[in-house]
DNA sequence: CCCATATTCAACCGATCGGTTGACGAATGG
DNA sequence: CCATTCGTCAACCGATCGGTTGAATATGGG
């Protein structure tokens, strides 16, 4: 579950990777349909699939014919938590603090 | 300078690497301290230097004859807003604002 | 000047990566 | 039952990766 930098950062290096994120980000998706948009065969997106699910940023859950991926956010946890190791560098961060509070106070007003 | 998110995620990637960047973070260092504690050759944490520079994590300047290597934790800023993109899909996230709070005013009161 | 130090370059190596293709297995439905 | 759809497996390919070694290229100091 709880994967490495190593395999998240390495998961999340690859441009295919992070579109098949930000495509699941909207809805589950079966593999056949993510493979869809993308100009190559659908074995290699399903080896892409894989690669997100062994680094926790997929689940993937067979119902039917019809194998379902969800978007696992949390575990970009881990990697964010180390790179805001780094953070303290910058002056104050303001931006950042910001748009914290927008998220997190538009999730409150609005949910 | 503006890596990409493929540079820089693959950068992170290996282990060597983050240790690196963790090693730059208490100061700026000469390649060849740089690569003192690892087991392996001088040559190899040269071209790792060379990857963390051409991901913009690190700068280098020659004065002399010792090529110093700086931390440039601002490169994370995109790959960071990138994932933050992900985040609100956490519930609340309340772990990460007291975290972030905690390290604001950590250093308006010691700065 | 000459030698030591600091770093990179160049060639090489085996392993992994991202892709292909074709065969295969598992579930669906007329 | 049989054709079809969904997805993976297996073998293969060229390219890139992470490492080595040895030579080369500065630069500094006595």
């Amino acid at each position: 579950m709880a994967a490495s930098l190593d395999t998240v950062f390495s998961a999340l290096a690859d441009p295919t990777r992070r579109e098949i994120l930000r495509m699941l980000l909207e809805d589950d998706m079966a593999v056949t349909d993510v493979a869809e948009p993308f100009e190559m065969s659908l074995a290699a997106i399903s080896k892409h699939l894989v690669i997100l699910a062994g680094a926790g940023l997929i689940t993937q859950e067979k119902r039917g014919r019809v194998k379902w991926c969800k978007l696992e956010p949390d575990a970009l946890k881990a990697a964010s938590v180390w790179m805001q190791g780094f953070g303290q560098f910058e002056p104050v961060n303001l931006d950042a603090f910001e748009a914290f509070l927008a998220r997190e106070l538009g999730e409150e007003a609005s949910g």
